[in-house]
DNA sequence: CAATAAACATGACGGCCATCATCTTACTTG
DNA sequence: CAAGTAAGATGATGGCCGTCATGTTTATTG
């Protein structure tokens, strides 16, 4: 059954949309290349019509994560609450590419660590370009060792089975961070953490 | 082919270590069952003599991950600089099990996040004892805060495929984590990063 | 020293997966 | 509208993996 060329596109990204979510929630060797053509509607024949292997998708899904709206409206301070708030962490599907997917991109050699590698350097600058520059080490330290700090979180509370110590490690991660950060009314690089 | 008991007790250790190293190399799902029997220099078949599953063997290796000697003698600081080296970035085997395996923790049930969650636990713990507890939010505080930069720092570094870049990561949140940190003359925790 | 038990080796089984071949169907194009 | 083309469905294949059954060898024990 052929398809309409803009059905076609439309099934290309619900594929991209569907393997996003399920390598950020479940890892890629975890997911199969038949579970996110199902989800995305689809029957596991067509793939590779779409992607050369599972690691092209892979690569592709990884750099449309980072693709996320860089909308404005948001200081860097509301963005780093919602970053690290409960509901970032119960949801990775749809959070930061890096917290979920960073350790995994670390093992792969092609282009899914290089877009990865994209990733936490435009992610880098963006940051830096919002907080104050007078400080200590400069902005860009500063970006870094918040996003540092901010993915550390994430990832940690999210390894952590109690949910008290869970809670704990984004409140106080918070409220550590905040103490170090000099308040700025500037927009934020983005809207959803991404 | 019954082997003594001693020796017994060697394999299962061995099974262990190598676990541990393959687990954070390459993680949980492309490390097989024979492939750390052969790298014990064992076969597959006498696995499930020592463990009742692979999960059982990747709780148990996680937990001896972070049983390593947490040998006196080092500062704070020195700790910090040695986890946040190139040879520790370099060498994920022998590292961390947070910044190796928290990812693929937070996606297991059983007793493999348990051991996890012990870990961050007291890795907390040990690092809070050795902050001074003046500070704005208190030692646990900033042990969290700093534990949290430390292990992203590792991770993004990891997962960043240029050198300039991961290098950066490293030596930046470094620079940016003492300046927070109110020197102090007392043992660090452990000696090698684990 | 004989009998037993246990650790590891060998081999097998069922299942899942990535990938590819082929078929069907419907969009596209002249 | 007819011919061609291509998207996706169906089905197959080869391989790897976790787990288990059985065999073999040797430590242990009385």
């Amino acid at each position: 059954m052929k398809v309409s060329r803009e059905k076609m596109a439309g099934n290309r990204a619900q594929i991209l949309k569907e393997a996003s979510r399920l390598f950020q929630t479940e890892g890629f060797d975890a997911v199969s290349v038949a579970q996110v053509m199902k989800a995305a509607g689809l029957t596991h024949g067509g793939f590779y019509g779409h992607f050369s292997s599972k690691q092209d998708l892979f690569a592709q899904s990884t750099a449309q994560s980072f693709a996320g709206d860089a909308g404005p409206g948001l200081t860097f301070g509301t963005f780093r609450a919602t970053y690290l708030s409960e509901a970032h962490r119960a949801d990775p599907g749809s959070g930061c590419p890096m917290a979920a997917l960073a350790g995994e991109a670390a093992r792969q050699n092609g282009d899914a660590r290089a877009a990865m590698t994209t990733g936490i350097r435009a992610r880098i600058a963006e940051i830096a370009a919002h907080l104050d520059p007078r400080g200590q080490g400069g902005a860009r330290q500063a970006a870094i060792g918040q996003l540092a700090a901010m993915v550390g979180a994430i990832i940690l509370a999210r390894a952590s089975a109690d949910p008290g110590l869970s809670t704990e490690i984004l409140t106080e991660t918070r409220a550590w961070l905040e103490a170090d950060t000099i308040p700025q009314a500037s927009p934020s690089p983005e809207g959803p953490p991404k």
